[in-house]
Order: C-alpha cells, then sequence, then structure tokens
DNA sequence: CAGGATCCCCCTGGATACTG
DNA sequence: CAGTATCCAGGGGGATCCTG
C-alpha cells in the first residue's frame, strides 16, 4: 500500500470503488442482507466469477462481511460491515446525482 | 452506451468514476478553478499524458468545464460545470468516509 | 447453492519523446 | 504553458468449464 492512499481520503475512496460492480453491490447489501444467488438475481450483467471476485475485494476492503452457515445446500450471507454502514451516506448522494445526471444529459442530447 | 447506464444512477455514477484519477481531479477543481499546471502540481503523482487523459474524459462526461485563451503564452483553465457542481455533495461525503476509514483501518491493524 | 480454476482479451495507466 | 503521439505492460472483466 503506498503512502497516498493512507493520507488522501478521496485516493483511500476511490481505491475502494475501482471495482466495476463495487457500487452496485453496495447498494444492494445497504437494502439488508443478502445471499449470494440473491445477489446474482438482482445483478442478472454480472457473472458469477465477478460477482464473487467483486465481493471478495470488497471483504478485503472490510466494507462487508461474508457470514458461511454450515448446512446443505450452502448458505451464504452477505451484508455490510460497520465500515460499509458508513457508506451509505455517499451511495444516498451518489442516488441523487446520478438521477440528476440522467435528466440532464437526456434534456441537452 | 447501453441500458442498464442510462437507467441506474449508481451505475452512472460508476461509470462516470471509473478512471484512477477522477476523484482527486474534482476535489481539486471543487476548491475553485484550476489552471492546467496548478492541477500537475497538486497531483504530482500524475503524468501529464494520464491528466490530460482524465481532464478530457470528464470533460466528455459534462462534469468539467475546459476554457482556452487565446494568448501566449497559452492559459487553459479548468472548472466544474453545473452537473459538476452537483457532484461536491458526493465529495463531501467521500471525505468523511475516507477519514474515517483511514483511521479505523489505522486501529484495526 | 455458491463458488473455484483457467484462459483470453482489451483497456487503461504509465513512461517517454516531441510540439505549437 | 499545455498539451500530442506512441508504445508498452499489467490487470481486471468476461466467458467457460468444473466442484464440494
Amino acid at each position: 500500500m503506498e503512502s497516498i492512499y493512507e493520507k488522501c481520503p478521496f485516493m483511500t475512496t476511490q481505491r475502494v470503488l475501482q471495482g466495476k460492480w463495487a457500487i452496485v453491490v453496495l447498494y444492494q447489501l445497504s437494502t439488508g442482507t443478502k445471499r449470494f444467488n440473491e445477489l446474482e438475481k438482482l445483478m442478472p450483467e454480472v457473472t458469477r466469477a465477478v460477482l464473487t471476485r467483486q465481493l471478495r475485494q470488497l471483504e478485503d476492503d472490510k466494507l462487508i462481511n461474508r457470514k458461511v452457515y454450515a448446512e446443505v445446500p450452502p448458505r451464504v450471507e452477505y451484508s455490510l460491515s460497520p465500515l460499509g454502514d458508513k457508506f451509505k451516506k455517499i451511495l444516498d448522494e451518489i442516488e441523487i446525482f446520478g438521477l440528476e445526471y440522467i435528466n440532464e444529459l437526456k434534456i441537452t442530447k
């Protein structure tokens, strides 16, 4: 890890958000705990392998929790960590901005 | 452009934030209009070519304005567009989150 | 059900050299 | 001063196939 990441809150957040599906996954989990295949259904554009990698990445970055139940068939639940919970504020603003952005460009173009 | 980008505010914002230096550039411009070489000095880790590309990308995405003055030596000023201005709210939350993130991981690790 | 293991390919960041 | 023009290498996304 480099020094700029440790000092600058913007670079730090940027690093966490690099994954193409990071924001959407965090959003999905912000509405509640989800199982793996629930996330799959909510995000049909993402393949399994990619979704798994994105989840691992967010887990490594301490934004989400992964809970495995020792059952058959297996059950795995993903949820926001305490740190991930603090990300919700960003998500709220992203949603507002995103909608405005979509609207604005619809008019302009 | 694909349909999911046009509909989902999270995907839309994600696309805009893909560039490695997007957030930092937006932050720098959120504190006021800057010339190209000011940005260079504020972000020494980024090379010229890369910074230029990032600026063009944000310009294409309508988040920043590029104003060229017909002078010698040339002067180019970058600033937030009206749309970019709306991004400030996200930046505020990113800063808060980033600082909390840095703090938390310092303690945990 | 929830993945793991590979492979491939493209895109993007970065380095370097040149310019109106 | 504020870029362009190339080139290169690495990594991440995506597809496909396999598994406890």
